[in-house]
DNA sequence: GTCTATACGAGGATAGAC
DNA sequence: GTCTATCCTCGTATAGAC
């Protein structure tokens, strides 16, 4: 219990939590390296050791949200769509939401601007945003059923950032949301 | 018809026409000074001579937004709020964004996180998407009767942006996501 | 009244010493 | 694995030409 030769210098990984938290707060562009830095007590060009840029950061972010969305994506794809299962989707979405990627999720949302400017990370926003319903939706399903679905699946997301003001609870936002949400689902 | 005293010097203008389509396309914080004034054959300066600040140029775009709401909210705050009313506010409000404010609507949709750190405008933002919503919901509204107007509205709003790969013209997808919204809206 | 020239501090980024 | 020194571009500001 005493010194031992655990390595206390998971600096990428503490790098990753208070960019997390300056991203969503702050937002990315107004974020700066030097008050990541600060924050960690090591200089700006550290953080450049354990990641190549600034925009890296913010993608090792999206990584991992991103592999939970896949992981969806994969069941979503696993049988022929219906209502019953476009329902289940978005209940796991909302899932997903509220556990453990819920905070990197809120952080993508909100520098969604910021992430379209990134040239590998815009297609797993793409999927995280628009496969979903794609992978649902029949082709020949019609303009509506297409813009239902993809209201659906913002409202879920939308529950999980900026309406805190509307009271409740979380929970209780995120029930009603994911209520509402299979209403309009097609 | 031919040469007037008409000065063509609305360089004020002109870089709020440049600075619309830029902060649009590319996002506020990714758009330099230089470029603005580059596409327009000035000096970054000469920008400093119509606007104190980058955010006073934003600032000015969203101030026109900002009147057309207001006067929304006038309308909506102008009789007790019924079901057909609030249905009405929808209709209006998609009008607003397909008509001549419907571009700077979508570069303050999509440049949202710039402006909240904007002390001057946070408040216009917050009656852009708040105010509108609280308007015509009484405060002993459910929970899900709040969520569900905050859907509609911005089922109305998102139509007006990054939906172009749903299929459609513009007019077909702004009808159908007012019938959505309007179904949405308790 | 409108713009150019020029400079300053802060930001992201790189090279290389330790 | 961490830091110093350095570079370029950015937003900002001022002085002064026309």
């Amino acid at each position: 219990m005493a010194a031992d030769t655990r390595r206390r210098t998971d600096t990428r990984s503490e790098i990753q939590r208070v960019a997390l938290t300056r991203f969503t707060q702050d937002g990315y562009d107004k974020t700066s390296l030097r008050e990541i830095a600060e924050d960690l007590g090591v200089t700006k060009a550290a953080l450049y050791y354990h990641f190549r840029t600034k925009e890296d950061i913010l993608e090792s972010l999206v990584t991992d949200v991103g592999a939970s969305i896949e992981e969806l994506l994969t069941w979503v794809q696993s049988a022929p769509s219906t209502r019953e299962r476009r329902v289940e989707m978005l209940r796991r979405l909302a899932t997903l939401a509220r556990g453990g990627v819920g905070d990197m999720m809120r952080c993508v949302q909100q520098n969604e601007v910021a992430l379209a400017a990134l040239p590998r990370t815009v297609d797993l926003v793409h999927r995280y945003k628009d496969d979903l319903w794609r992978a649902c939706m029949p082709p020949e399903a019609t303009l509506e059923d297409r813009l239902r679905a993809r209201v659906a699946i913002m409202t879920v997301l939308v529950a999980n950032r900026g309406t805190a003001d509307l009271g409740g609870t979380d929970d209780e936002r995120s029930e009603t949301a994911l209520r509402i949400a299979s209403d309009v689902m097609p």
